[in-house]
DNA sequence: TATATATTTAGACAAATATCTAAATATTAT
DNA sequence: ATAATATTTAGATATTTGTCTAAATATATA
């Protein structure tokens, strides 16, 4: 849970996670989207890793990052519990 | 969403809405919880009435804390979107 | 094999954050 | 009025975080 509220806690990681909401993109393809060097997105692509909220894929010389929703349960299941 | 996202990053902050969950309490209650100053506790109740996720009144010389979870609907559909 | 491209790692640095103690403010009770 | 209680504000400090540049690693291509 820790992980996965750090990693949220960020706007960038927030709009990478909605752009690999639409499509997988490799890592260069994510940075391009951002005014941000290279190696920071890098670094914020291994905190959402972190989190479980990505994975990555190498195919070549390209690293694909895709989402993976299922550890959003655990925290929506945790906001529920004030909804009832 | 970003003062949402930040004030859940916390593991005292999500605490104290635990706490909150069960019945209101003042800020020394709540402080008596942890091992955490009184100061300390202040600021973190701060954060979550910044987030708009407590709400406080002033009873006599204290001061009632209580969650307030109509803030947390955004943060639902932030998430939801992802998992449709 | 040498060069170009894609990505990550390493190390540095400024800004943000969680914590503390001491002091200030506000209210209640003697 | 004075003292006691509840809470917040102010200011300091160590840690964490987001960012950068330079260098390292891995793969593809000429």
């Amino acid at each position: 849970m820790n992980l996965l509220f750090k990693a949220l806690n960020d706007q960038t990681r927030r709009e990478i996670l909605e752009y690999l909401k639409e499509k997988d993109l490799t890592a260069g393809e994510i940075a391009d989207k951002f005014n941000i060097s290279k190696p920071s997105i890098s670094h914020h692509l291994d905190l959402l890793r972190q989190a479980g909220l990505v994975v990555s894929v190498k195919e070549g010389q390209f690293v694909y990052y895709a989402l993976n929703t299922t550890v959003m349960d655990e925290m929506l299941k945790w906001i529920m519990q004030f909804k009832s």
